[in-house]
DNA sequence: TTGTTGACTCTGA
DNA sequence: CTCAGAGCCAACA
């Protein structure tokens, strides 16, 4: 399993109307966090990844200067009811993606663990 | 093989 | 809070 497949794997189990940064992913794979953001960049056809639910570790979305999906994930995040402080950044204390949420159905999770 | 390039992060000023 | 600078590491040319 390579480790992009294990990024979208990962990322994919953010509940809705939560968020986790790329430092989070990343130390859950095992990479670096700029890989989690080049994932991010290039998800393959076919392949459902929440990648809104993912933001940098100050808690706003990255900009991307390439004409407006930095602002579609605003707009999906809102959509999903998390909401964005005056300095447009998250509270991770009520929207982060806390690990004991983590569905049952999962295989192979053990290589993952994490909390902080 | 080497050099660049980031949807990043941490630390210090 | 904002802004650099250094560190980071797989993908790509």
């Amino acid at each position: 399993m390579d480790i992009y497949e294990k990024i979208y794997d990962t990322v994919l189990r953010i509940p809705k109307g939560r968020v986790a940064s790329y430092g989070r992913i990343a130390r859950m794979v095992g990479c670096g966090p700029r890989q989690v953001g080049y994932a991010m960049g290039t998800i393959p056809d076919g392949l459902e990844v929440p990648w809104h639910r993912v933001v940098n570790s100050q808690g706003k979305v990255s900009p991307r200067g390439d004409g407006g999906s930095d602002n579609e994930q605003r707009r999906r995040l809102l959509a999903e009811g998390v909401i964005f402080n005056n300095n447009g950044k998250i509270d991770f204390e009520r929207f982060g993606w806390h690990i004991s949420e983590l569905p049952e159905d999962l295989s192979d999770w053990e290589e993952i663990i994490v909390e902080d």
